[in-house]
DNA sequence: TCTTGACTTAGAGCGCGCTCAAACTCGTAG
DNA sequence: CTACGAGTTTGAGCGCGCTCTAAGTCAAGA
């Protein structure tokens, strides 16, 4: 499989494939006899992988840990475990504080609502003529 | 309020506080005879709010368009409540796709357990004293 | 044979969100 | 009076993770 092809298949750009393989958190690809790389579609395996890994926040660092101790192979498993277990906690860590942000927008929001709720129980106060068009907007609001 | 004193307070520094005036997300401070800042301590009421924008992930120009909202006041809840609402799906997916994330670490750390359960069955086989100290590495392991 | 287009390399550039530096002004304590 | 520490401004620099450029090679199709 050609670059272009492993670009396609995993998402990444040809670009970022190569810059992964520059620093070292893909294995260098074996080249064709005109130096193009040429990959195994094993490849697509451990690139979704380092996409979760990317996607929970690793920083590149620590992925680079990994792949080292991927790359030294049987012998690592205890350190890859731990590390993975680390980049665990500190991922529900993250969730817990996302979900500690969603109750506090949740109220930010009810709040808005309530001075909607307020706005619209004024307006049926008002004689029918004077109320305002539906989907009217203050003048500054554009 | 000196800008030392908000800095301690709300856990920026003293240079991101004036970083974010010069960009619009804190409100231009009233300054003393001598141009010093001097705050009023409810600035740190929505500094905290900022604070959870950019914990779930909101860009700052993001935030810029909620504070310009902001600025603008009475008129404008509709919009901020839903650029807020727009904001928390964002936070709500990334919730999900961390805990989908979350699942698949199980299952490597999983796979890394039972890797380690075989050696220690594997281990138990062996005569008494061939087996490996307890906390032993292999070679390679460093 | 010529052209096209996908590939190669080394290295420069970019967007984000700060973070720091330089040169300066004040107000207060010794 | 002097020295210090905390503040001021403008603008440069940084770490991250790409992203793109330039100049070149190569193989297959018209």
């Amino acid at each position: 499989m050609k670059i272009g092809e492993l670009a396609k298949r995993s998402g990444l750009t040809a670009h970022t494939i190569r810059y992964y393989e520059r620093i070292g958190l893909l294995p260098y690809a074996d080249r064709d006899r005109s130096s193009r790389r040429d990959y195994d579609p094993s490849i697509l395996v451990w690139i979704e992988f380092l996409g979760r890994l990317k996607t929970t926040g690793m920083p590149i660092r620590d992925m680079l840990l990994y792949a080292e101790l991927r790359d030294r192979g049987s012998g690592t498993e205890a350190e890859r475990r731990a590390l993975l277990e680390r980049h665990r906690e500190s991922v529900r860590a993250r969730v817990d504080e996302l979900n500690a942000c969603l109750l506090v927008l949740d109220t930010k929001i009810g709040g808005y609502a309530e001075t909607e709720q307020r706005m619209k129980d004024y307006d049926a106060t008002l004689p029918e003529r004077r109320r305002k068009p539906v989907g009217a907007r203050s003048a500054r609001t554009r």
